[in-house]
DNA sequence: GCCGTTTTCGGCCCGACTGTTTTCAGTCG
């Protein structure tokens, strides 16, 4: 996929920019087509072949031609000539929190530093504080940033920041001073990571509150504070942003801090265009200055002839343009969920029985649950050889026969071996009633190798489902080196099904994946890869990234009813 | 660099906090 190269090189043009000094719209035409490009549902080539590149919003002459250019070379000339003679730590000095391209470009000019080591020997040398503009703060804030972009690298999985900002709210809710509270940030739009946590509260007289919860015990160091707005490190080493507003400002901040900035700056211009401006304290008339305070954030959107837009999708990939011709998807719930296909027992690497996954797919109201252990080759999770999957088989039979509201199904998560072949034969697959196909192995073969492996995979008459299809451990291991465009077209191609892995730590297929599967026509199966009972209700993780993915239930295959999903993967066969 | 039902030139999303100045620029979200 050529997107992510494009939009790499209009994201380093912009920065090389900033710091020189350009005009602060170019840059932003940049930075606003590299976050189109990066979440085009389709490839830019295509785009380019049928010559529709310029009918994307934010892409004009000039950046057609970069396009172009990029596509047939891999890089372009504008993008060479400022490379050139422009020191690359530069642009790494960006990444510095509480620096930005001004300083970056004063220190440059001055002094010729142009990597973070030189900078922060000037900082400790007392050097950077003599710079105009700068002063003894600056130079240790500076030396602060440099040590929190050394010790920073991960972002918090979402399913770890989640409860500590739900212990938060319980915390806020018993100060009476409290009128509303609310998550925001990209924790309630449900991004797989996070990089702090943020909440609104608001109250009638927020800055006497604000200095009250700086006293909170959950605080280990204060970041920033105002009347309104404070910034703290909490204990368990997670940053948590708390805005405090008026009681009726409450939805429109909950509107503002919820984000995605470019959802945010898009929605700002057509209310521009309307006539009105936009911030976190109401919509303002701009000729009157009269102001209107919603009292929820569907009266917000509708303001703007839009209906409620959930969190989810508010990433301006394409959600407020469907909004305005009332054609938002009408995204999976959890209440769609009919069953799970990918669950360990303790015949392989999972902890709990059959039986108690099955009772606890029934607590959860499901109609059926599939036991898909690992395969033979995968010695280190105990995986099944055909003697134990038969065995397995006869217990599960016995099972089914037994218990009632619910049907287990057979299965097997099949290794792909490094040589593209599976690791049980087709004899013993076709009597399954979900095989799922998935790379444990090999991970750092070429891209060639990997990709054929997955590719050949989904021309096996016999693999319903290609689990965890990038293999990205979030904060652990990068996706192994394959080809999405050539996994996601053999996968159409076959009726091949692909995963989202709700395992908090995978969520792969992640969200921009999903939406281009999605508009590949190639179903999606949402499963937990539990390898214990109490994991299955991890589903609502991977139902998020469904959500962001703008899957309806549909697209889904474990929203089928039980009769339904068999036929699906009968004809599969 | 993009864009146009007021415009092909002159606009382009909005505000809080910090630090350096003394009225504002830089950075961030």
């Amino acid at each position: 996929m050529r997107n992510f190269e494009v939009a790499f090189i209009f994201n380093d043009i912009a920065d090389i920019l900033e710091i020189k000094g350009e005009n602060f719209f170019k840059i932003r035409a940049y930075r606003k087509a590299a976050h189109i490009i990066e979440n085009l549902p389709f490839e830019i080539e295509e785009l380019a072949r049928k010559s529709q590149l310029q009918e994307i919003e934010g892409i004009g002459k000039a950046l057609e031609e970069k396009i172009r250019e990029i596509i047939n070379t891999g890089t372009c000339r504008y993008y060479e000539e400022l490379r050139k003679d422009f020191p690359r730590g530069l642009v790494e000095m960006l990444k510095i929190p509480g620096l930005g391209a001004k300083k970056i470009k004063v220190i440059y000019d001055n002094l010729g530093i142009s990597s973070i080591e030189e900078l922060e020997k000037a900082a400790r040398a007392h050097k950077l504080r003599a710079l105009p503009g700068m002063g003894v703060k600056t130079e240790q804030s500076i030396l602060k940033g440099i040590q929190t972009l050394k010790g920073q690298g991960d972002r918090v999985l979402l399913a770890i920041a989640l409860p500590v900002a739900n212990r938060i709210v319980d915390i806020l809710s018993s100060i009476k001073e409290i009128t509303n509270i609310g998550i925001a940030g990209s924790l309630r739009r449900k991004k797989d990571t996070v990089k702090d946590i943020d909440i609104v509260v608001a109250a009638k007289k927020p800055d006497a509150l604000a200095k009250d919860l700086l006293k909170l015990p959950i605080i280990s160091e204060v970041i920033a504070q105002g009347p309104t707005k404070i910034s703290v490190m909490l204990n368990m080493g997670i940053q948590l942003d708390l805005r405090v507003v008026k009681p009726h400002e409450f939805y429109s901040a909950m509107q503002h801090f919820t984000g995605s900035k470019e959802h945010n700056a898009k929605l700002r211009s057509i209310a521009l265009k309307n006539g009105y401006t936009l911030n976190e304290y109401g919509i303002f008339e701009k000729e009157s200055g009269e102001v209107f305070c919603p009292k929820s954030e569907e009266e917000l959107y509708s303001k703007f002839g839009m209906p409620y837009i959930i969190p989810e999708l508010r990433e301006d990939r394409g959600e407020i343009e469907a909004a305005l011709l009332d054609n938002l998807p009408d995204v999976v719930k959890l209440e769609d969920i009919r069953g799970d296909l990918h669950v360990h027992s303790n015949f392989s690497d999972g902890i709990s029985s059959i039986e108690a996954i099955a009772e606890k797919a029934k607590a959860l109201g499901y109609e059926y649950i599939a036991i898909t252990d690992h395969s033979k080759s995968l010695r280190i999770a105990r995986g099944l050889d055909e003697r134990r999957l038969r065995e397995q088989l006869e217990i599960i039979k016995d099972l089914n026969a037994k218990s009632k509201g619910i049907r287990i199904l057979t299965g097997i998560e099949v290794d792909i071996l490094t040589d593209g072949s599976l690791d049980l034969g087709d004899d013993i697959l076709k009597e399954l009633d979900v095989v799922i196909a998935s790379v444990h192995s090999g991970f750092k073969q070429d891209q060639k190798t990997l990709t054929s492996r997955i590719v050949k995979a989904c021309y096996n008459p016999y693999v319903n489902i290609i689990a965890h299809p990038t293999g990205r451990i979030l904060n652990g291991r990068a996706p192994y080196d394959v080809d999405m465009d050539s996994v996601l077209e053999a996968a159409a191609q076959t009726g091949t099904v692909l995963e989202i892995n709700s395992s908090p730590d995978r969520l792969d297929l992640n969200d921009v994946y999903v939406k281009r599967a999605m508009e590949k026509g190639i179903k999606i199966a949402i499963n937990t890869d539990a390898h214990s009972s109490e994991a299955l209700t991890d589903i609502m993780y991977g139902i998020w990234v469904a959500r962001r993915g703008w899957l309806t239930a549909e697209n889904i295959i474990n929203t089928f009813s039980l009769e339904k999903l068999l036929e699906f993967l009968k004809v599969m066969k």
